[in-house]
DNA sequence: TGAGACGTGGGTAACGTTTTCCAAATGTTT
DNA sequence: AAACATTTGGAAAACGTTACCCACGTCTCA
């Protein structure tokens, strides 16, 4: 048995232009849709195109003109809001011509870099970052080496465009909430963070200002707790919190994936929500909607931040230099049979 | 304030070269380990490189030798099994050179086929497709054109390696569980095929040739409905069976996913498991672990298949000629809360 | 009728690497 | 000491595309 056909030499531009009689120029510019080509043109090289199977080489291109590639690096592939935010990215470019390219970050300051310098080197027309975590300095760079948007992270750049949510106001959704239904000892567990910069920018720090902001506007005293936004973090918050002479009435987690964390803590002690304690999750993630779990949250609408993001993104490709846009998107809550009336 | 600073050419080899005082012959070898450079050469030429913060670009490599990237196709993001393979995967390539980059084709071959090509033509230096739906020919042509595994897809091929769990025989685990807690009225939720050569290839196929395998084993009759692997359709299937007049004792859901439509239909009709009906899954992933779910389910390892299938991509690189290799790995049963024994 | 504008097409030089030679210097064997 | 092998380095030709510029013919208008 043959092992493997020849290595079929890939077929070139040049192959096209001769099978057309025409030149390279001629088939690249019918490529492009460039300005110069006459229809009788156009359709011959169309035709030599389709009959020899031609398909340009995105590495070549990339030494001269675009790569037809935008990259979107992630956190966490895990994370099912990121895969709300893809969609809308992906729905956005369907119907051009480039293809979408990810990266996972791991959420770790020195795979960040590595993720966008790979995303440079490999010439790409643009990139989405989500939720990064690098120093600003380095966002700035990768902004002036290529197109960026970045997604969940606040504060304006003169290099980049923004696209968020309003986390703050976000966060005093569910304090309203909660305090509606009467609760008063309302705690929070936040990610905990020290740099300056981060807690200034990142979508967790601003959840914490809203929740404190709105806790005060209601005449409350806020009650923070830090661990960080996973599960372990929910689990270990609510144990603190469960561990005090006087627990709270109601849970804000700041994120899903906390407040699952939080009801496992729960359940070890022999409580439930909303029976004993009320909890509020945040991102809407679809296990949130799960029947058993019914978590009230908070709805980003990734989708939508995805769609804009992506719109501004082929905006800066178009025209890197026109200024740039910090776009905050408004949340919507989610009520759910996890939060409820208190008894007291 | 200035809008931008002027775009900034990039560092590229010769000016390596020029600041070492060499050739760019000399630097690229140093670049690529490549034999023919003293010690004193590498380290004048690392040394400008670190001064000049030099990089590749990935896009020239790629047009006379590698661009040190791999290509991912995974059908689906939301699906957290594909998240344990990536991990596996990533973790192998840690050490190396190669940058992984991944695209969603959303589960439909057109979709696919536009993945594949856009990997082929950046010429990235190996491609590993999740379980891909196109037909073969589609798969052969992929794997003609570049270094390829694909993984969980049954069915050998002279072109690419192929990493699969054994789901026929983790179809039988599950069954003998039900079987051993007393239950004769086991279904099975799957997932419609048609299409012969995936009705060959498909896990969820080979899913219900187990089942079928299995209950006839036990001396049982399989009964079998189709609808599709996600949560309605696992939703639909129970409706479909609890309609019924006599009624399952268990359902083997093909997926998780399909196991938690099945628990909404249970917690519709007013039923819980596995109380009225055990409920078992497949893939383990990580929500059937949740406390209130806890859900029977069978891990297939994602992680070890995602680090073998890089294992065999590295290989396949290093020596694209070699003879293909189809690795089978064992699924494992999980035994969780939504399975009991039986009180008929 | 001449001058310019416009439409159509092509020639050629990049783009930043790697690869394939080849040459010189150095070391080793007869 | 000659012949040969090995090491070290460089020159130059790809790789496949696009950008820039120029040439030619036709049309329009003064």
């Amino acid at each position: 048995m043959p092992r493997r056909s020849a290595p079929t030499r890939r077929v070139t531009i040049v192959d096209v232009a001769r099978h057309a009689g025409v030149s390279t120029t001629a088939v690249s510019k019918v490529l492009r849709d460039a300005y110069g080509t006459s229809p009788q043109m156009r359709s011959r090289v169309r035709a030599a195109i389709d009959q020899l199977g031609y398909r340009p080489s995105a590495a070549a291109r990339a030494l001269r003109g675009r790569t037809y590639t935008i990259g979107v690096m992630l956190p966490d592939v895990r994370n099912p809001f990121f895969a709300d935010v893809l969609d809308g990215v992906a729905e956005h470019l369907a119907g051009t011509e480039y293809q979408l390219l990810m990266a996972s970050s791991c959420d770790d300051e020195t795979s960040e870099a590595r993720v966008t310098n790979a995303m440079i080197d490999r010439s790409m027309d643009g990139v989405l970052l989500i939720a990064p975590i690098s120093p600003r300095p380095h966002l700035d760079r990768v902004a002036r080496s290529v197109p960026t948007v970045v997604i969940g992270r606040h504060g304006s750049s003169a290099g980049y465009d923004s696209v968020t949510d309003d986390d703050f106001t976000g966060a005093g959704l569910v304090v309203a909430h909660l305090a509606a239904l009467g609760h008063r000892r309302i705690a929070h567990i936040e990610h905990h963070e020290t740099d300056p910069v981060r807690l200034a920018e990142m979508p967790n720090a601003l959840r914490a200002d809203g929740y404190r902001h709105a806790m005060r506007e209601h005449g409350l005293a806020p009650d923070v707790v830090s661990t960080s936004y996973n599960r372990d973090g929910g689990y270990l918050g609510a144990r603190q919190l469960l561990n005090r002479g006087r627990r709270p009435t109601a849970i804000f987690a700041g994120a899903d994936v906390v407040a699952l964390g939080v009801l496992d803590a729960l359940a070890e002690a022999g409580l439930s929500a909303p029976g004993d304690i009320s909890v509020a999750g945040y991102d809407n993630t679809t296990f949130s909607a799960y029947g058993p779990i019914s978590l009230t949250t908070v709805d980003q609408n990734g989708h939508r931040i995805g769609a804009t993001a992506a719109r501004l993104l082929l905006d800066r490709i178009a025209d890197p230099a026109h200024p740039t846009a910090q776009v905050k998107l408004s949340p919507r809550l989610v009520m759910r049979r996890s939060t409820a009336p208190t008894l007291n």
